[in-house]
RNA sequence: GGCGCAUUAGUCAAACGGUUAAGACGCUGCCUUCUCAAGGCAGAGGCAGGGGUUCAACUCCCCUAUGCGCUACCA
């Protein structure tokens, strides 16, 4: 039987990041099986429906990687469909109409229990405990129940991937199928991601849209990768795998099923190793995008950092940013003259900061030019000596003059990047500031 | 309350009856070092509790506790 998956999400707010973990193991199952992995728009619930929710999941998805086969589906443009079906069952007698409602008539004899794809394990329920439902709302639009049962079999979906919410669910489903006489598909229903409250991430409780992670500077592939380790792990044993990688090995019987807390601390660590392992050219390009495409914010000054800038930055930064956003305030210096902080100053290990920095702009004024990392360095080095300081200290104070920061990229490179004369400038600016205070 | 699913360190997790109970993030210390990172090394930290079954239980069964989900003419 061909393997055939989608991703159902209900436009009731952006794709979040539950969502998104939804839509990768269905899309990686699909894919590993050569298969077809389609997406289905749930719009039936009016009440509930949010403008432009439809495009935020599509472009996420895009965005993502996650490419869905075909055109989706809506829901809403089937009402006829989901129509037809519940009268077909009020003339076998298995629904019947109240309050114009159509309503399904549960069995309540024996059991209904699936074997879940995850980990293959039984889940069983006593008929009992259910009750009627409603397949067909008074307002002509289709519950849960019967969109689900309906479209799934139509396009013949296989396996039903979704989320752990709907076990509950299972039973009025495989009622439903066995009503239209129709096979039951198999059913593998994921844990659920937790917020750091612990409890269930989702729009309803505000989680945080899938492409905000994005605006804050997080890579696809990071995300991806992370998300797939929320509830299973490769047989490998790799911790960062390529998508193609993550087709490769996934297997639904590998995922846990235990309820997993969303953490991004990890997440951020990830997408600092993607950072970390992408060409500079091509570092430089998604930062460069990556500003274009927020700079309706503040995070680009003045048109900095140019492409030329931003290049210059790339080698200087890699090892120092977790999301691309980190670029802005560890670079800002570069192109903005610093405010000075008298309490900075002083934390500094070198006594006399503004004799000490008369020092140094005298030495940078004589010193040779082009000035390089070999000479500046050389240069400090002696002078920290013939003062009888540490070296370290001197570069610090140096650091504070130019940038008004304790924290930058590497110096020397920071100064190369300034150039001599806004760097000689700024020293005696600091040396000012000192002795105005 | 009822029904269902689950329970390995702060977090993600491996283990599929026999291991000194992996690994990763985070944390701590050391090394490296112009700061911060990155990198290297080392370390602290865990099977929810109780009963069974078995030669042997993190693993199977039962009970309790706890967490989560569902309990809508929402998905």
């Amino acid at each position: 039987m061909k393997i055939k998956t989608r991703f159902a999400p209900s436009p009731t707010g952006a794709l979040h990041i539950g969502g998104v973990r939804t839509a990768l193991f269905a899309y990686l199952v699909a894919r590993k099986a050569g298969g077809v992995f389609s997406l289905r728009i749930e719009d039936t619930d009016r009440a509930r429906f949010v403008e432009g929710a439809t495009e935020d999941i599509i472009k996420t998805l895009k965005w993502l990687g996650l490419t869905f086969d075909g055109e989706p589906i809506y829901q809403s443009e089937r009402l006829d469909l989901y129509k037809e079906h519940a009268k077909k069952l009020i003339d076998s007698g298995k629904a019947y109409e109240k309050d114009g409602a159509v309503w399904f008539k549960i069995d309540l004899d024996g059991k209904t229990s699936i074997v879940d794809l995850v980990r293959n394990r039984k889940i069983e329920f006593e008929n009992s405990t259910q009750k009627d439902f409603v397949i067909l709302k008074s307002d002509g639009y289709p519950t849960y129940h019967l969109a689900h049962v309906v479209d799934d079999h139509l396009v013949e979906t296989n396996p039903v991937i979704r989320g752990a919410e709907w076990i509950s669910s299972v039973p009025k489903h495989i009622q439903l199928f066995k009503a239209f006489g129709w096979q039951v598909p198999q059913y593998a229903h994921l844990p659920i991601i937790l917020g750091t409250d612990r409890s269930k991430l989702s729009k309803r409780h505000g989680a945080k849209p899938a492409s905000e992670f994005r605006s804050d500077g997080f890579l696809p592939e990071a995300i991806l990768n992370f998300m797939a380790l929320l509830g299973w792990t490769p047989p490998s044993g790799k911790e960062i795998l390529s998508l193609s990688e993550m087709v490769q090995e996934f297997d639904l019987f590998d995922v846990n099923n235990t309820n997993a807390i969303f953490d991004i601390t990890k997440l951020e660590w990830m997408n600092g190793e993607y950072i970390r392992k992408t060409e500079n050219s091509n570092l430089k390009v998604k930062i460069r995008n990556y500003l274009m495409d927020i700079s309706d914010n503040t995070l680009v000054k003045e048109g900095h950092p140019s492409e030329e800038e931003i290049e210059k930055v790339v080698p200087l930064i890699k090892d120092r940013i977790k999301t691309l956003s980190d670029i802005v305030p560890l670079t800002d210096f570069l192109w903005e003259k610093p405010e000075y902080d008298k309490e900075i100053f002083k934390k500094l290990k070198v006594k006399n900061c503004s004799e000490t920095l008369l020092k140094i702009a005298e030495k940078l004024e004589k010193m040779e030019k082009p000035w390089n990392t070999e000479i500046f360095e050389k240069t400090f080095r002696e002078l920290a000596d013939s003062i009888g300081a540490k070296a370290g200290g001197v570069f610090q104070l140096i650091r504070v003059a130019i940038s008004g920061q304790t924290v930058t990229p590497p110096l020397f490179e920071s100064i190369e990047i300034i150039g001599e004369g806004e760097v000689l400038k700024r020293t005696k600016e600091a040396i000012e500031f000192l002795q105005a205070v």
